[in-house]
DNA sequence: AATGTTATGTAATAATGTATCAACAGGTAA
DNA sequence: TTACCTGTTGATACATTATTACATAACATT
């Protein structure tokens, strides 16, 4: 149930994020405008994150003449709506592997070929929730990010 | 044993990470050159995080003459030699409240008064690491950061 | 139609991070 | 000593990432 890594269907995984969009931001009366779903559809092409540069070379290729705070807004939208997320390590944004599920996402990022998985953790129940409580901090989100090999660069270097 | 939230001694916090630091680095031949003290110094005096623009201010105000260049190598080798961190979620550096000890570190970052607290993390024990097994990704480095309200803040927003 | 709200267009600028190369200092080995 | 190697620093320029500010446009409510 990993998408990034490993092969699945691919096309299948676009439509089905783009219907859920879709119907989420119908059901609660959010407006996903040209531009936003234009954004969403960029980052489902692929399994790597995209920084707001690169969705702006894409944005223009599809015919949109648009400024950096452009793309800013639209994955905001996203993100605060729950269809992507920033993956803080890399200062870029990737879409929701399982949109429509509140989740605290986790990514594990190949350093060699820089693909992105998604996968859903727990960091409040670990020792990380223990600290916090012990000191008294109240979580309201969490970055987890893992660095390092994917399966096919660990084969390739050795 | 959580430096940040809770009041404690910080001349003697800072300057029992200095004498660390003076030891690791005699012990391994590193050299811990003025402008790198210096810079762990900035650190230590505050638990926030200082973007590497802030250590340069700070640099000058304590008569280094340093560009851009010079904070990153200076912080590149803190953070390498652990004595430092990054904190992904602010692009900002802290001092490690754990030198001596390799570790990984979590940290609670308090989006009000912007005070970070360390703490240990064992991702790889978790949900993470199992989904990293699972696909078989190999986790060289984690980040994990808690974003959120400390204590006093929270007594604040009542 | 009038109004308030939300989203977009655009220019300019700020903030963060790198590449490059010359100069310099310490250690090592003829 | 001299020559050489290595790592560090100084300095300029450049590249990337993100925000501010303000004007316009689209939409919703009355
Ligand atoms: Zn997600
Ligand atoms: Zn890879
Ligand atoms: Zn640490
Ligand atoms: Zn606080």
């Amino acid at each position: 149930m990993m998408t990034g890594f490993e092969p699945h269907d691919h096309v299948g995984c676009i439509a089905d994020a783009m219907s859920a969009a879709e119907q989420r931001c119908a059901s609660r009366s959010l407006r996903l405008t040209a531009v936003r779903r234009q954004v969403l559809e960029i980052l489902l092409q692929e399994h790597v994150a995209l920084g707001a540069y690169d969705i702006l070379e894409h944005l223009r290729l599809a015919g949109f003449n648009s400024q950096p705070p452009v793309a800013y807004r639209a994955l905001d939208f996203l993100v605060t709506n729950g269809f992507a997320h920033k993956v803080e390590r890399l200062n870029a944004f990737i879409a929701c592997s399982y949109p429509g599920e509140t989740h605290s996402p986790a990514f594990m990022i190949c350093r060699n070929c820089d693909v992105v998985a998604e996968t859903r953790s727990t960091p409040v129940k670990g020792s990380l929730g223990a600290a916090a409580r012990s000191v008294g901090f109240r979580i309201e989100r969490t970055v987890v990010e893992a660095e390092g090999l994917c399966p096919l660069c660990q084969e390739e270097a050795i």
